[in-house]
DNA sequence: TGAATATATGAACAGGTATTCATATATTCA
DNA sequence: TGAATATATGAATACCTGTTCATATATTCA
């Protein structure tokens, strides 16, 4: 105990393997809450109606009750997931009248939306 | 009821605002299995423990050891998100006697973490 | 102003998920 | 073979998330 082993390092419970390697890495890590925030960003991504949301967008701007009609889902649903993306500053919207129409927020969204598409095709 | 408004589109409790819009995109849309792959994809990207694993991975091979003395969490914790990413194919790994070494699957994964990166640059 | 309607939102609920804990498996080495 | 050790995994738990339901807000129009 008093000779604690140079290669421990605290939570973890086995002995470090090759120290060299992780304290390189260590060095190119970036903050935690980079990580927490691109976190946050890929889990936008990461659910259907969202990911239909955002496609759809990409083709033309929608109202809220057009979304619905398209994927035949409640207005409420679809609300609730529009304001998960307007958190994100995913999709943008402008209000005419009582009617609110939503669009992606840039091409940057389109770009990731791509890199997915492309990726299942590649795989699928 | 008889009259049903040719507007009315099943599960939406209200009025397709725009029909032709809604047509036309709904053209254009994917398959519901694309987008559910998708999701799933994107999923995996969701999570801060997961992408510091992928950022990791993409610096150097590391084994199960390594990356939890890295990122200063349990074996166990680690092990589990391995497993997660390996079934969507986003790391491998290599066996040498009872050490596993870990890495990226292939270079469009570490694309897909740039995009990330680079989108967070731009946000914040 | 009041009825109709588009959208937003809070609460509730069911299902999913990340971590921990205990333990199993597999491999090395004495 | 048996002790030590690297990794995997099942169960449990606490937290998170997507949808529904009921209702609020905002806008138009008669």
């Amino acid at each position: 105990m008093a000779d604690k082993k140079e290669n421990d390092i605290e939570l973890c419970e086995c002995n470090v393997v090759h120290k060299d390697t992780v304290d390189g890495v260590k060095k190119s890590m970036l903050e935690d809450r980079k990580f927490d925030y691109m976190g946050e960003l890929f889990k936008s991504f990461g659910d259907p109606t969202r990911l239909k949301i955002m496609f759809a967008l990409s083709k033309d701007e929608m109202c809220v009750c057009d979304i619905a009609a398209l994927l035949e889902m409640s207005q409420s649903a679809i609300s609730h997931q529009l304001r998960v993306l307007r958190n994100v500053r995913l999709v943008k919207n402008r209000k005419e009248g009582k009617i609110v129409y939503y669009s992606l927020d840039d091409d940057h969204v389109f770009t990731m939306l791509k890199q997915g598409i492309e990726h299942i095709d590649h795989t699928m």
